[in-house]
DNA sequence: CGACGTGTTGATCTCTCTCAATTAGAGTGG
DNA sequence: CCACTCTAATTGAGAGAGATCAACACGTCG
């Protein structure tokens, strides 16, 4: 550990500090959901990491209609991507945990950006803006895991697309449930037994599944009243997951397949 | 024109074929809206090619659950991606236009995949199913423009999640005619005037959207007794662009960036 | 000509939203 | 330790956007 060292940049309004692990300590290598990159690759990437940022709940990284971020990756905490109209309805694109990269769509995208804010207290580690090019250009191997992370990316939003469109506000809670509880258990090594942590507030699951917050109120305490599950101290404990697969109606169990971690 | 010749593969029932044009001579390639590649790149492109396929109107391209298609690029006609659950609502992801890639999420996604189904005629280009990476491995340039459609693609999908979870029926409406005929728009040299190709059937708008199909009737009609757009025969008239824009709450009028044909 | 797919329209029905209050907890200052 | 404040969670009541059910119109096609 360097201890902090204040780069001159900021994000945020948070200074961007060079403090932190490098990308061969990073903690996130340690579970083996992730695969093993080569030294070499490593390096590629600490040669384009510019720092980290620290932030605390509820704070923006990104906001909405910015074009000009750089790139991010969540190492600790949680956040979510998201948009809103202009008389305030907001929508829940995503929800990014550990491991999760940031900003591609970003770049690319002729459409308005979307928004970032934190859950939890969250690190993150700052690329330069052209990262994703010079990982390209110097590593096909990273290139193709960001191509990689990019389509899983998408998919997951696919994933929610069929439940706002098409689920019942039961069947949303429980999709939701079920799928960020194993995201969430992914990444601790004692998985799943005392539950996971769930720094959701109603609000946000609200806004993930295209609910009120009051209909998302009763619905979950209908789902919680039956036993299928229980939310309590920021922890999420699935009682029934049985009934909540039922109703979610979740293909497989989709163990997903070994992930890049950029 | 080499003359139709089977290449012995077969794709939902059809004989992929070599017939069509070479990359090189891609009638999208006309187009000003896609960058220019070099011809070393065309190059690698074409010997990933494996040939065409031609379908037509609903026909299944990609069905659901299928992991093992090969990548597709979408050349000619309309397309959809879509899920369903097991009762047979079906949540359509996004629509598909000339020059949109096709595959990339199914290699990559963990999660069940989406089926693909056609609305027009259509022909596709086939190419082998490590495509991805061969292109990434050989050519960092079109490696970087595959990381771009992708997250190109998965902004288009942001932007009908917002729709979905939180436009009225007319705001939905409003946003789709408008986003669509931009696209449609876009392919054709005649920018407009007469209206644009639009072969989605009203139960295809209703699944795109979230909505029943008899809502879906009603509010379509309203908008068009409005004077708002008009749709016959297969095409689709703005008649009052700002009137929708306004109801769609779109912010600027993004036009894309040059965007890479694979 | 009957079958079928698509588009229309009217009449209910209900899931979810909105409005309004109340409760529970965490944090603050005295 | 208590009053005060703020945010998140709850709960009840009434309203409404959109779903479901049922017919019917129209054009295409074998």
């Amino acid at each position: 550990m360097t201890g902090t060292v204040e780069t001159g940049r900021t994000v945020s309004g948070r200074p961007v500090t060079v403090s932190g692990p490098a990308c061969r300590d990073c903690p996130l290598r340690a579970l083996d959901l992730f695969i093993n990159h080569t030294p070499e690759e490593l390096e590629l990437v600490q040669s384009l990491k510019r720092g980290n940022v620290r932030l605390g709940p509820d704070q923006s990284l990104i906001r909405e209609g910015q074009t000009d971020a750089p790139l991010f990756t969540l190492t600790e905490g949680w956040a979510f991507r998201y948009k809103t109209l202009r008389d305030g309805r907001r929508q829940i694109l995503s929800f990014l945990l550990a491991g999760d990269f940031i900003g591609v769509q970003q770049k690319m995208s002729d459409a308005a950006a979307h928004g970032v804010d934190t859950l939890t207290d969250a690190v993150f580690c700052v690329f330069q803006r052209d990262a994703v090019w010079d990982l390209h250009r110097r590593s096909p191997t990273m290139g193709f895991n960001v191509t990689w992370l990019t389509a899983h990316e998408e998919s997951l939003v696919d994933d929610t697309l069929l439940s706002v469109g098409r689920r019942s506000a039961e069947e949303r809670i429980a999709t939701l449930l079920i799928l960020l509880f194993k995201r969430a258990a992914a990444l601790q090594a004692d998985a799943g037994a005392g539950g996971v942590p769930f720094p959701l507030t109603q609000q946000h699951i609200a806004d993930g599944l295209g609910l009120s917050l009051v209909h998302t109120n009763k619905t979950l305490r209908k789902l919680e009243k039956r036993g299928l599950h229980r939310i309590s101290n920021g922890r999420l404990y699935m009682r029934d997951v049985r009934a909540l697969a039922r109703l979610a109606d979740l293909y497989g169990d989709g163990r997903p397949a070994q992930r890049p971690l950029v």
